[in-house]
Order: C-alpha cells, then structure tokens, then sequence
DNA sequence: AGAATTCTCAACCAGATGGTTGAACGTTCC
DNA sequence: GGAACGTTCAACCATCTGGTTGAGAATTCT
C-alpha cells in the first residue's frame, strides 16, 4: 500500500499550487484534456522546462496522464484540489468573521454599538 | 505602493501553506496570539527554525506581530486564506461533478439511467 | 549591576526548485 | 528506411528551503 498521509498530499498539493505556471496548467484544464506540447505552447518557456511543471502536478496526483503513441494527454484531477480546499474552509469563520467586524464598525458609526 | 500583484500573493500564501509547520502554526493561532518561544514549544526544532517558519507566515501576511517589550505576539491575518479558498472554489464543480460521475454510476447500476 | 529571558542574526550545510541546452528515445508518416 | 514529431533524459547552474549552532541585542527581574 503506498497510500500517502493525508498531510504529506496536502503539502505537495500546496507546493504545487504554489507556481503560477502550475495554476495556469491547472486552469488550461478544465477545458478539456491536452498535450504536453500543447500546454506548453502559450509559455515562453522551454518545453523541458513545462514539461518538470508538468511531472510536479501528477507527482501531487492533480493530473492523469494517459499515453496514446506518442502523445501524452493529460487531463485534471481534481481530489486533491477539494481536500486543500476543505482544510482552508476551516477557516473561513475567521475571514469571514473580520467582514462581521468592518460590518459592526461600520454600524457602529451610525449609531451606538452595544457592550 | 508596494502592492503585490494577487498572483504573487496566491504564490506566497501556496507556498506558505505548504510545509506541516506552518499549517500547525496557523491551526494554534485560531484559539488566540501567540509568542515565539509558546509557538515554538510543541515542535522538536530549534527556536530559529520556527522563527524563520514564523516569518515566511508573516512575508506572507498570514500573520500579524506585535512586539511588547522582548515579546512578540503573532496573531492570524486570515485574508490570504480567503483569496487562496476563492481561488479553489473556482474547480469545485470539477471534484463535485466526479462526485456526481460516481453517484450516476451506482444509480445506473441498480436501474437504468437516462442518456 | 548582573542574570535571565525573548528573540534575531550570521554562517554553514544538504537538498529541492526552476530554468537552460543538446542528445536520445519511441512513434508516425512518406 | 529515413524524416519529422512528441516527449523525456542528462548535465549544468543559480537560487531557495529547511535545518543546525553559537553569538548578540533588547528587555525584564532581583
């Protein structure tokens, strides 16, 4: 079983997230399925160069790859994505509670606030 | 103006969130601030390493220090947290809708299913 | 004043990251 | 078979990361 714990995925997907031409791949993907060359073209960058980008994003098993001949599809893979994004939910009382508190200063301003 | 670009900013905070450290560190600040030396206690590592985790979470303004006299009192700046969550919620269709692959799937194997 | 506490600095080290280029491998087309 | 195509490999380089230790600065306690 080579099933990795939960908080080693959830640091390789950070650090994958962490490159915005990774984001970018990432978001080229959801319109469909593409090639490595095909990715890299909008890039000024090497293709190689694209390609390691590449290999960092399945290596975190945000992306399949299936290989037809010579080409390489790859397609997004979007767990990992919910799982980064179910730990930073628990935080969203605290971004949110910082609204309630510009809300309640802003109240505040126009009449009195209690406590 | 030294405003960063909300690109770089998404590097910074990915980065940030990419190492168990720094995770655990932000998990501690939500029941309140913090000093250093308190932060630092639970972790089998020098104090200047979780220092240096400290100021990665504060480059990327995850955190808020305070000093009061040798004390320095951090304390959670979750906006970050917001924008890296909103930037997530843009794939959520993608790894609700295997959800949703895996949910037709077992329909379809008790019952036929509609195109 | 002197000692203890809190935190950062400087130097160092090993390993990872992000980029390049030229060569090589496997597949497809003519 | 040979050329073109899609992709990876190998080597190299500069910079960043995550850790250590010993020293130093500022503050507080007695």
């Amino acid at each position: 079983m080579v099933e990795r714990s939960k908080g080693v995925r959830l640091d390789d997907t950070y650090a994958a997230l962490a490159h915005p031409v990774r984001r970018e791949l990432l978001t080229r993907l959801r319109e469909g399925s593409g090639t490595v060359t095909g990715l890299a073209e909008p890039f000024d960058l090497s293709l190689w160069a694209v390609s390691k980008h590449i290999s960092v994003l399945e290596d975190a098993s945000l992306l399949r790859r299936r290989i037809e001949g010579r080409e390489h599809h790859l397609s997004l893979e979007p767990a990992p994505l919910g799982e980064a994004s179910a730990w930073l939910q628990t935080y969203r009382e605290f971004w949110e509670g910082r609204l309630d508190d510009l809300e309640g200063l802003l109240r505040g301003s126009r009449g009195r606030r209690r406590r």
